[in-house]
DNA sequence: GTTGTAATTTAGACAAGTCTAAAAATATTT
DNA sequence: AAATATTTTTAGACTTGTCTAAATTACAAC
């Protein structure tokens, strides 16, 4: 039906809507598929002459209702494997992206319900991330960045931004992990990091970077 | 490291000389890979370039041991698969083999490591062919055709040479599958079909076309 | 052995997806 | 608002894998 690249094209595009709640663009497209600006330009006139996307030239380019049903469904797939690969196969949450990006691209329906069935309908994937059901839609949750997060309060780790294999490898390190409880004790205004809490009860400071990278819910 | 073209061709390749013990030919290829005789020989060029296969102009090709690595590898990644689709996700054997001819080309070693030791390493896929082990290697068997098999005497089925969904259906309708055991009551020259009971004890025909793709071993 | 047929190869073309280099449009700075 | 920098697009080329049509080689029958 699609080919591998344009499956790319249409999630890239897909995240990047949801990174930055607007069209994406041509250079960030560029970097997030390792290609060159002008292969993106390349390719969004044939996604656009296929209705997948709405492009207008210099001014970037968002899904239309038939692309982002492909993008959710390669969003569904992929995080579907990537439980498969943490729950079934015990592989560790740093180790399952590069592979889920080629699982994602199989095409049977049949694998993807059976798979589904098989993991018990999970509706989160390793790294906190909501599967989109079969129908396309996405559960909308009331996560907050931890960096935004009030002081002395108790919340719940539920989601990381960051999926590198660096970050994740830090986060373990430090045994913060999806549902980890977390509380920030201050908050340091010169560089932005904050000192908090997680359920061992020591003191841990975390730089600007870490805390915009993870989402959190207030128990 | 090798694309999906080349892999399929290594595969094929292999394919044709367990089934023809003898060089695959062009025609052949062709055939196997739904593509034509011209971009056989084509690929056949890029592939010896790469000493993958032994090519000769109009003598048709066979596989290095280097091709020949990589085939087995295709082959044991194809039928471990074929074992996690009916075993864990409970696919029918007339179901897996276009789902696994995309599934083998999944590159991680890791992802293959841990799939076998999650299906307990299994050594047949589910039509009875064997796994072909890490290392490269395909145990041997003494299975012989049903159509050579001598009446009278207790056999088990090992392995069913057609894959293809009407095959493996007519098999199913019949309650014939694999490790079912069966006796040749009578062989009918006229048309080479063959008279057998099955565990009910009903007899059943099988013509020459059946006989001829189903192997079994001496109880 | 010659002849006819089938298999195979060559030559040239094409589609998908990418690239470089240059041109055009947009954004930013002053 | 003009000058500069950045982003985006265009034009033309390249690679991979495929195709058609024509030429060549191998094989089988007589």
């Amino acid at each position: 039906m699609f080919s591998l690249s344009e499956e790319n094209y249409l999630k890239v595009i897909h995240n990047l809507k949801i990174a930055n709640s607007k069209n994406a663009s041509t250079t960030l497209i560029a970097k997030e598929l390792q290609t060159k600006a002008s292969s993106v330009t390349d390719m969004l006139k044939k996604l656009a002459d296929k209705k997948l996307v709405n492009y207008q030239k210099y001014k970037g380019v968002s899904l239309t209702k038939k692309g982002e049903n492909i993008a959710l469904n390669i969003v569904r797939k992929h995080r579907l494997w990537e439980v498969f690969l943490v729950d079934t196969l015990h592989f560790n949450w740093d180790e399952v992206h590069e592979v889920a990006e080629q699982l994602e691209h199989i095409k049977s329906d049949q694998l993807i319900d059976r798979l589904d069935a098989f993991l018990k309908y999970p509706t989160k994937d390793p790294h906190g991330d909501p599967i989109p059901t079969k129908n396309g839609t996405l559960p909308l949750d009331n996560s907050i960045l931890l960096s935004n997060a009030d002081t002395q309060k108790l919340y719940k780790i539920s989601c990381v931004k960051d999926n590198s294999k660096s970050f994740l490898q830090y986060l373990d390190k430090h045994a913060i992990t999806i549902n980890s409880e977390i509380t920030i004790i201050d908050k340091i205004d010169f560089d932005s990091s904050i000192i908090v809490k997680l359920s061992n009860g020591i003191p841990l400071t975390l730089s600007s970077k870490v805390s915009t990278n993870v989402f959190v819910n207030l128990i």
